[in-house]
DNA sequence: TAATTGCGGATAAAATATGTCCATAATTAA
DNA sequence: TTAATTATGGACATATTTTATCCGCAATTA
């Protein structure tokens, strides 16, 4: 049960442009670059973001992607859904119909499993907690725990690019 | 990001035999013929659960599974992890150092990542409310949830096979 | 002794995750 | 108008994980 790379990609790609001057758009190619993961990969997730309405994007030169919304309008559950999918983590098959002794089980409508009941309420906690979190609130602690020369170096950097 | 069917199947023989009376050893053959599901494959979650201590097993004529302790000093998350391994759901890759800005990255020592550390906030919220949840308080929402006659029926199908 | 059962290793098939390649259309700057 | 740049999206390839299946072994029971 594990997520898949795209997720960290997402964000962290969601952090570098939360930290963008209005009005710039950062390309995959940079963002590829500066994580140093493949660029037709990581645009994947990247159109996953768009498709979900979160990031803004623009063909051409100095086109690229920006943030759709500002960042405290913008939490990680939105991030990780839109790269990830919202389906449940559990994934309740109803073996329960299999039972040998009603047959009728397997047509009769019943009321949630309790079972499936349990695990789909440890997933909205999961989500509870990455719903509260907002783009704005990462940014507040990356500022307080990153090195202050290396958010200015990385900042020069996509500069000079873009 | 989905869990195994093991997962699935193994809550439920876990409720199954918190449902046997004492002393009474469950085959995996009839585990597996009641929930529908291939033996072979489910017993490998059943020697997970024996390996993680949650299940006794006894071999030959007579052998099979019971629980290990009573219902309500097991829970649902010592269940899920014995099958599905205790991994954190969100698995960093560490990709902040491969900032191009600062070469040394790669080998310094560095706090967790402000988005690894939300993401594991959310897997403990997840883990949080499956470790509250006991067997015995499942067992209690099936008895009141599901048709008496069908768990009557069920107990009866299994006290005839052995 | 014969039947039953869990255990564990080897193998295979299917599904998913990961990664690459390329043609296309849109946009910008020269 | 032209050339360069960029996202989009589909096709394809590879790697990894999940989902099994098979079988010999040792332990146990009748």
């Amino acid at each position: 049960m594990i997520l898949g790379n795209q997720v960290e990609w997402a964000l962290h790609c969601m952090m570098i442009l939360a930290g963008m001057p209005q009005g710039v758009q950062v390309p995959a190619k940079y963002l590829a670059e500066f994580h140093g993961v493949p660029k037709e990969y990581l645009s994947k997730a990247l159109q996953s973001l768009a498709a979900a309405g979160l990031v803004h994007t623009s063909l051409g030169p100095k086109g690229g992607y920006s943030l759709a919304r500002a960042a405290d309008k913008i939490n990680m559950l939105e991030v990780v859904e839109a790269v990830e999918g919202r389906q449940n983590t559990f994934n309740c098959q109803e073996i329960r119909r299999n039972n040998p002794c009603e047959p009728k089980l397997k047509k009769m409508k019943l009321p949630v499993c309790s079972i499936a009941g349990a695990m789909y309420e440890a997933d909205n906690a999961w989500r509870d907690v990455l719903r509260k979190k907002k783009l704005s609130d990462l940014a507040k602690e990356i500022q307080i725990s990153v090195d202050e020369k290396i958010l200015e170096k990385s900042s020069e950097w996509f500069a000079e690019k873009i």
